[in-house]
DNA sequence: CGGTTTCATAAAGGTGCCTTCTTGTGCTGT
DNA sequence: ACAGCACAAGAAGGCACCTTTATGAAACCG
């Protein structure tokens, strides 16, 4: 679960480290649920939708990591294993629910945007749009 | 520049738009960039260190799709193309800018949860950390 | 004995993002 | 005539992520 980040100047590794945490497909969704309280592994499989069991545990164990989340396993048998947020994995849910929150209000907003855009570049024509006659101004 | 969302329900399909769009490599870099006032291409390409050309094309356009940038090109030749922030765009900008600052401000503490949990989970050993006695009591 | 439960891991395959390299446009200055 | 500039778009290839499917451990129950 190593972000992609090649080329990310020192300064800003750990914001793009950030970034693509919670850009993750599954990553925000698993907080989110975990805000809610804690949560045995199988009761969070069934609450994120869609989620496969390899990419839950491999993001738990990333979120675990950096210190988001405690897992708690249980010596019984079969196996009990709770995960929680740990309060470093609260106050990262509280810019995320900020974020989550612009999502939800503003998602209309993208659409209709998005709409629009592809009307006025009227969307798969190979002759895009000729470029407008330049005028000669040499700039700078 | 889609998302991969394919499971993802159909209430929060904006969230992980939001957040796949904020979690690629450079969209948020370039929002960032752009907060600062408007751009020309290649200023861009310069400050945003590291990041193809092809690359910043696509994700202007998408970033423009979505209504968070407005490009403007100016007919002179060389063509100039100058790329700013929708009042949308710097609506987003905001709980952007309050992830980035949790990531400035916790990044030394990120780093310690991790090394501390490679030094207890040590680190690449095959035989990993044997599971301790089970304790027979079948749970509900 | 054989099936079940809970969690973890592995192999195989797909898909999308990203990088480098290359090509194109249209007027500029030399 | 020719190279250069500012921007855009294409092909080829790599790698990370994700999905499905299958396997394993260890004790339980019928």
């Amino acid at each position: 679960m190593k972000p992609r980040n090649g080329h990310i100047s020192d300064s800003c590794r750990p914001i793009s480290e950030v970034l693509s945490l919670i850009g993750n497909k599954w990553t925000s969704l698993i907080i989110t649920r975990l805000t809610e309280g804690p949560m045995r592994f199988n009761v969070l499989k069934r609450n994120v939708h869609g989620i496969s069991q390899k990419v839950l545990t491999a993001s738990l164990r990333a979120l675990e990591r950096d210190g988001f989340v405690e897992r708690i396993e249980h010596p019984t048998v079969p196996p009990s294993v709770e995960y929680r947020l740990t309060p470093f994995g609260r106050e990262l849910g509280e810019p995320l629910l900020a974020l989550t929150r612009f999502a939800l209000v503003n998602g209309a907003r993208m659409e209709a945007a998005r709409a629009a855009y592809d009307e006025t570049h009227d969307i798969p024509a190979p002759g895009a749009e000729p470029r407008r006659k330049p005028i000669p101004l040499r700039l700078n």
